[in-house]
DNA sequence: TATTAGGTGTACTGATCGGTAAACCATGTC
DNA sequence: GACATGGTTTACCGATCAGTACACCTAATA
């Protein structure tokens, strides 16, 4: 089972989108970036649509576990780990690759939510609460799904600011909301 | 002084990037949908970005102009209007259309940060945060353009979830951030 | 009445768009 | 050796892209 190349034209893809945009990057220019032929590409994915979608799949999994690993790296408790969550978002901001969402990006330039780009891109945000409601859950807090939603708010308003803002420090302003937040939903209050 | 033919092409043309998106628009659409012929708007605008950089300040004067004057009407006090500019944002949020923020938008189709368009979209949200340190402060508030830049933080999250986020009501949530954000920084403590 | 400004429609440019066709070439397996 | 697999190159399709050229119309002004 080699599916190297077409691993491989997902990989660099993603890469391309995320730095290019989707609508502006065209099929020509996949081609003489990734250096594979616009014949295998269409062999892969039938359309350009279906590529966007592999890549964002890749890019869920990929941002998904580096996030999740890298809290875990930073703190050792659960309740300790939502916290660090905006420590590990300051250093992607900080990146020199950093371009904003590629989810955000996916649902600007496909706003139809009956879009399956669009519904790729919303589920990642379904799966980020998601997680981080198991985590708040894991820590004793109350009502997790609640606080879940909460910083999954301030992670997008960062993330937006980062994006979209002259300087300031979106990660830690949002950091010292959420741990005012977390220390709410402490049961012992 | 006549400029009603350039105004109604701009007014046209804003509603239809902000349905559609930039890139995803055709200047062949916009003839069709604004039945104004492109041999005019090319008399008004050198380019199709010149175009789009105009649509962005025209909606940039109506939203500012619009949220404010809606948290003017909402409620009395500075204090009480920075809380209500998230009921004026849930009110936004289910528009019929209502579409994200199109310079969170334009930011995404054009990354690059020395381009006009990017910059006109970042300028936009620099103006709120001001405009929010302004009222801060007139309500006493302390650190206001610590609090402003928090609370710009929490408006832009709401956007983000209740342009992907499925159901939920980001506004309100965004809502009881404020008001605690807000609480701890009057000076009666 | 002559002129000018602002508008129109039509037709066009070269480039690029997403996607396809066909012939070819290496690899490994039966 | 036959053959399929997965890849390549080259050329092409019709459609659309942003932008232009040109001739024409109309209304206000001088």
């Amino acid at each position: 089972m080699r599916q190297t190349k077409r691993d491989e034209l997902v990989e660099k893809a993603t890469a391309i989108f995320y730095r290019n945009g989707f609508q502006a990057t065209g099929m020509d220019r996949l081609v003489t970036e990734t250096g594979i032929s616009k014949t295998s590409i269409y062999k892969h994915f039938k359309t350009k649509d279906d590529l966007i979608i592999a890549s964002l799949q890749l890019r869920d999994t990929f941002i998904r576990g580096w996030l999740f690993r890298r809290m875990e790296e930073l703190a050792a408790t659960p309740l300790e780990q939502l916290i660090a969550m905006f420590d590990a978002l300051d250093e992607w901001f900080h990146q020199p690759d950093f371009h904003g969402c590629m989810f955000a990006k996916a649902c600007s330039e496909y706003q139809d939510p009956e879009h399956p780009i669009n519904r790729e891109a919303t589920d990642h945000v379904a799966r980020i609460s998601a997680q981080l409601a198991i985590i708040a859950g894991r820590a004793g807090l109350r009502q997790p799904s609640e606080l879940a939603r909460q910083l999954a708010l301030l992670k997008e308003g960062a993330v937006v600011l980062a994006t979209m803002g002259r300087g300031g420090t979106p990660a830690l302003d949002a950091k010292a909301i959420a741990i005012k937040l977390i220390n709410e939903a402490t049961p012992g209050k």
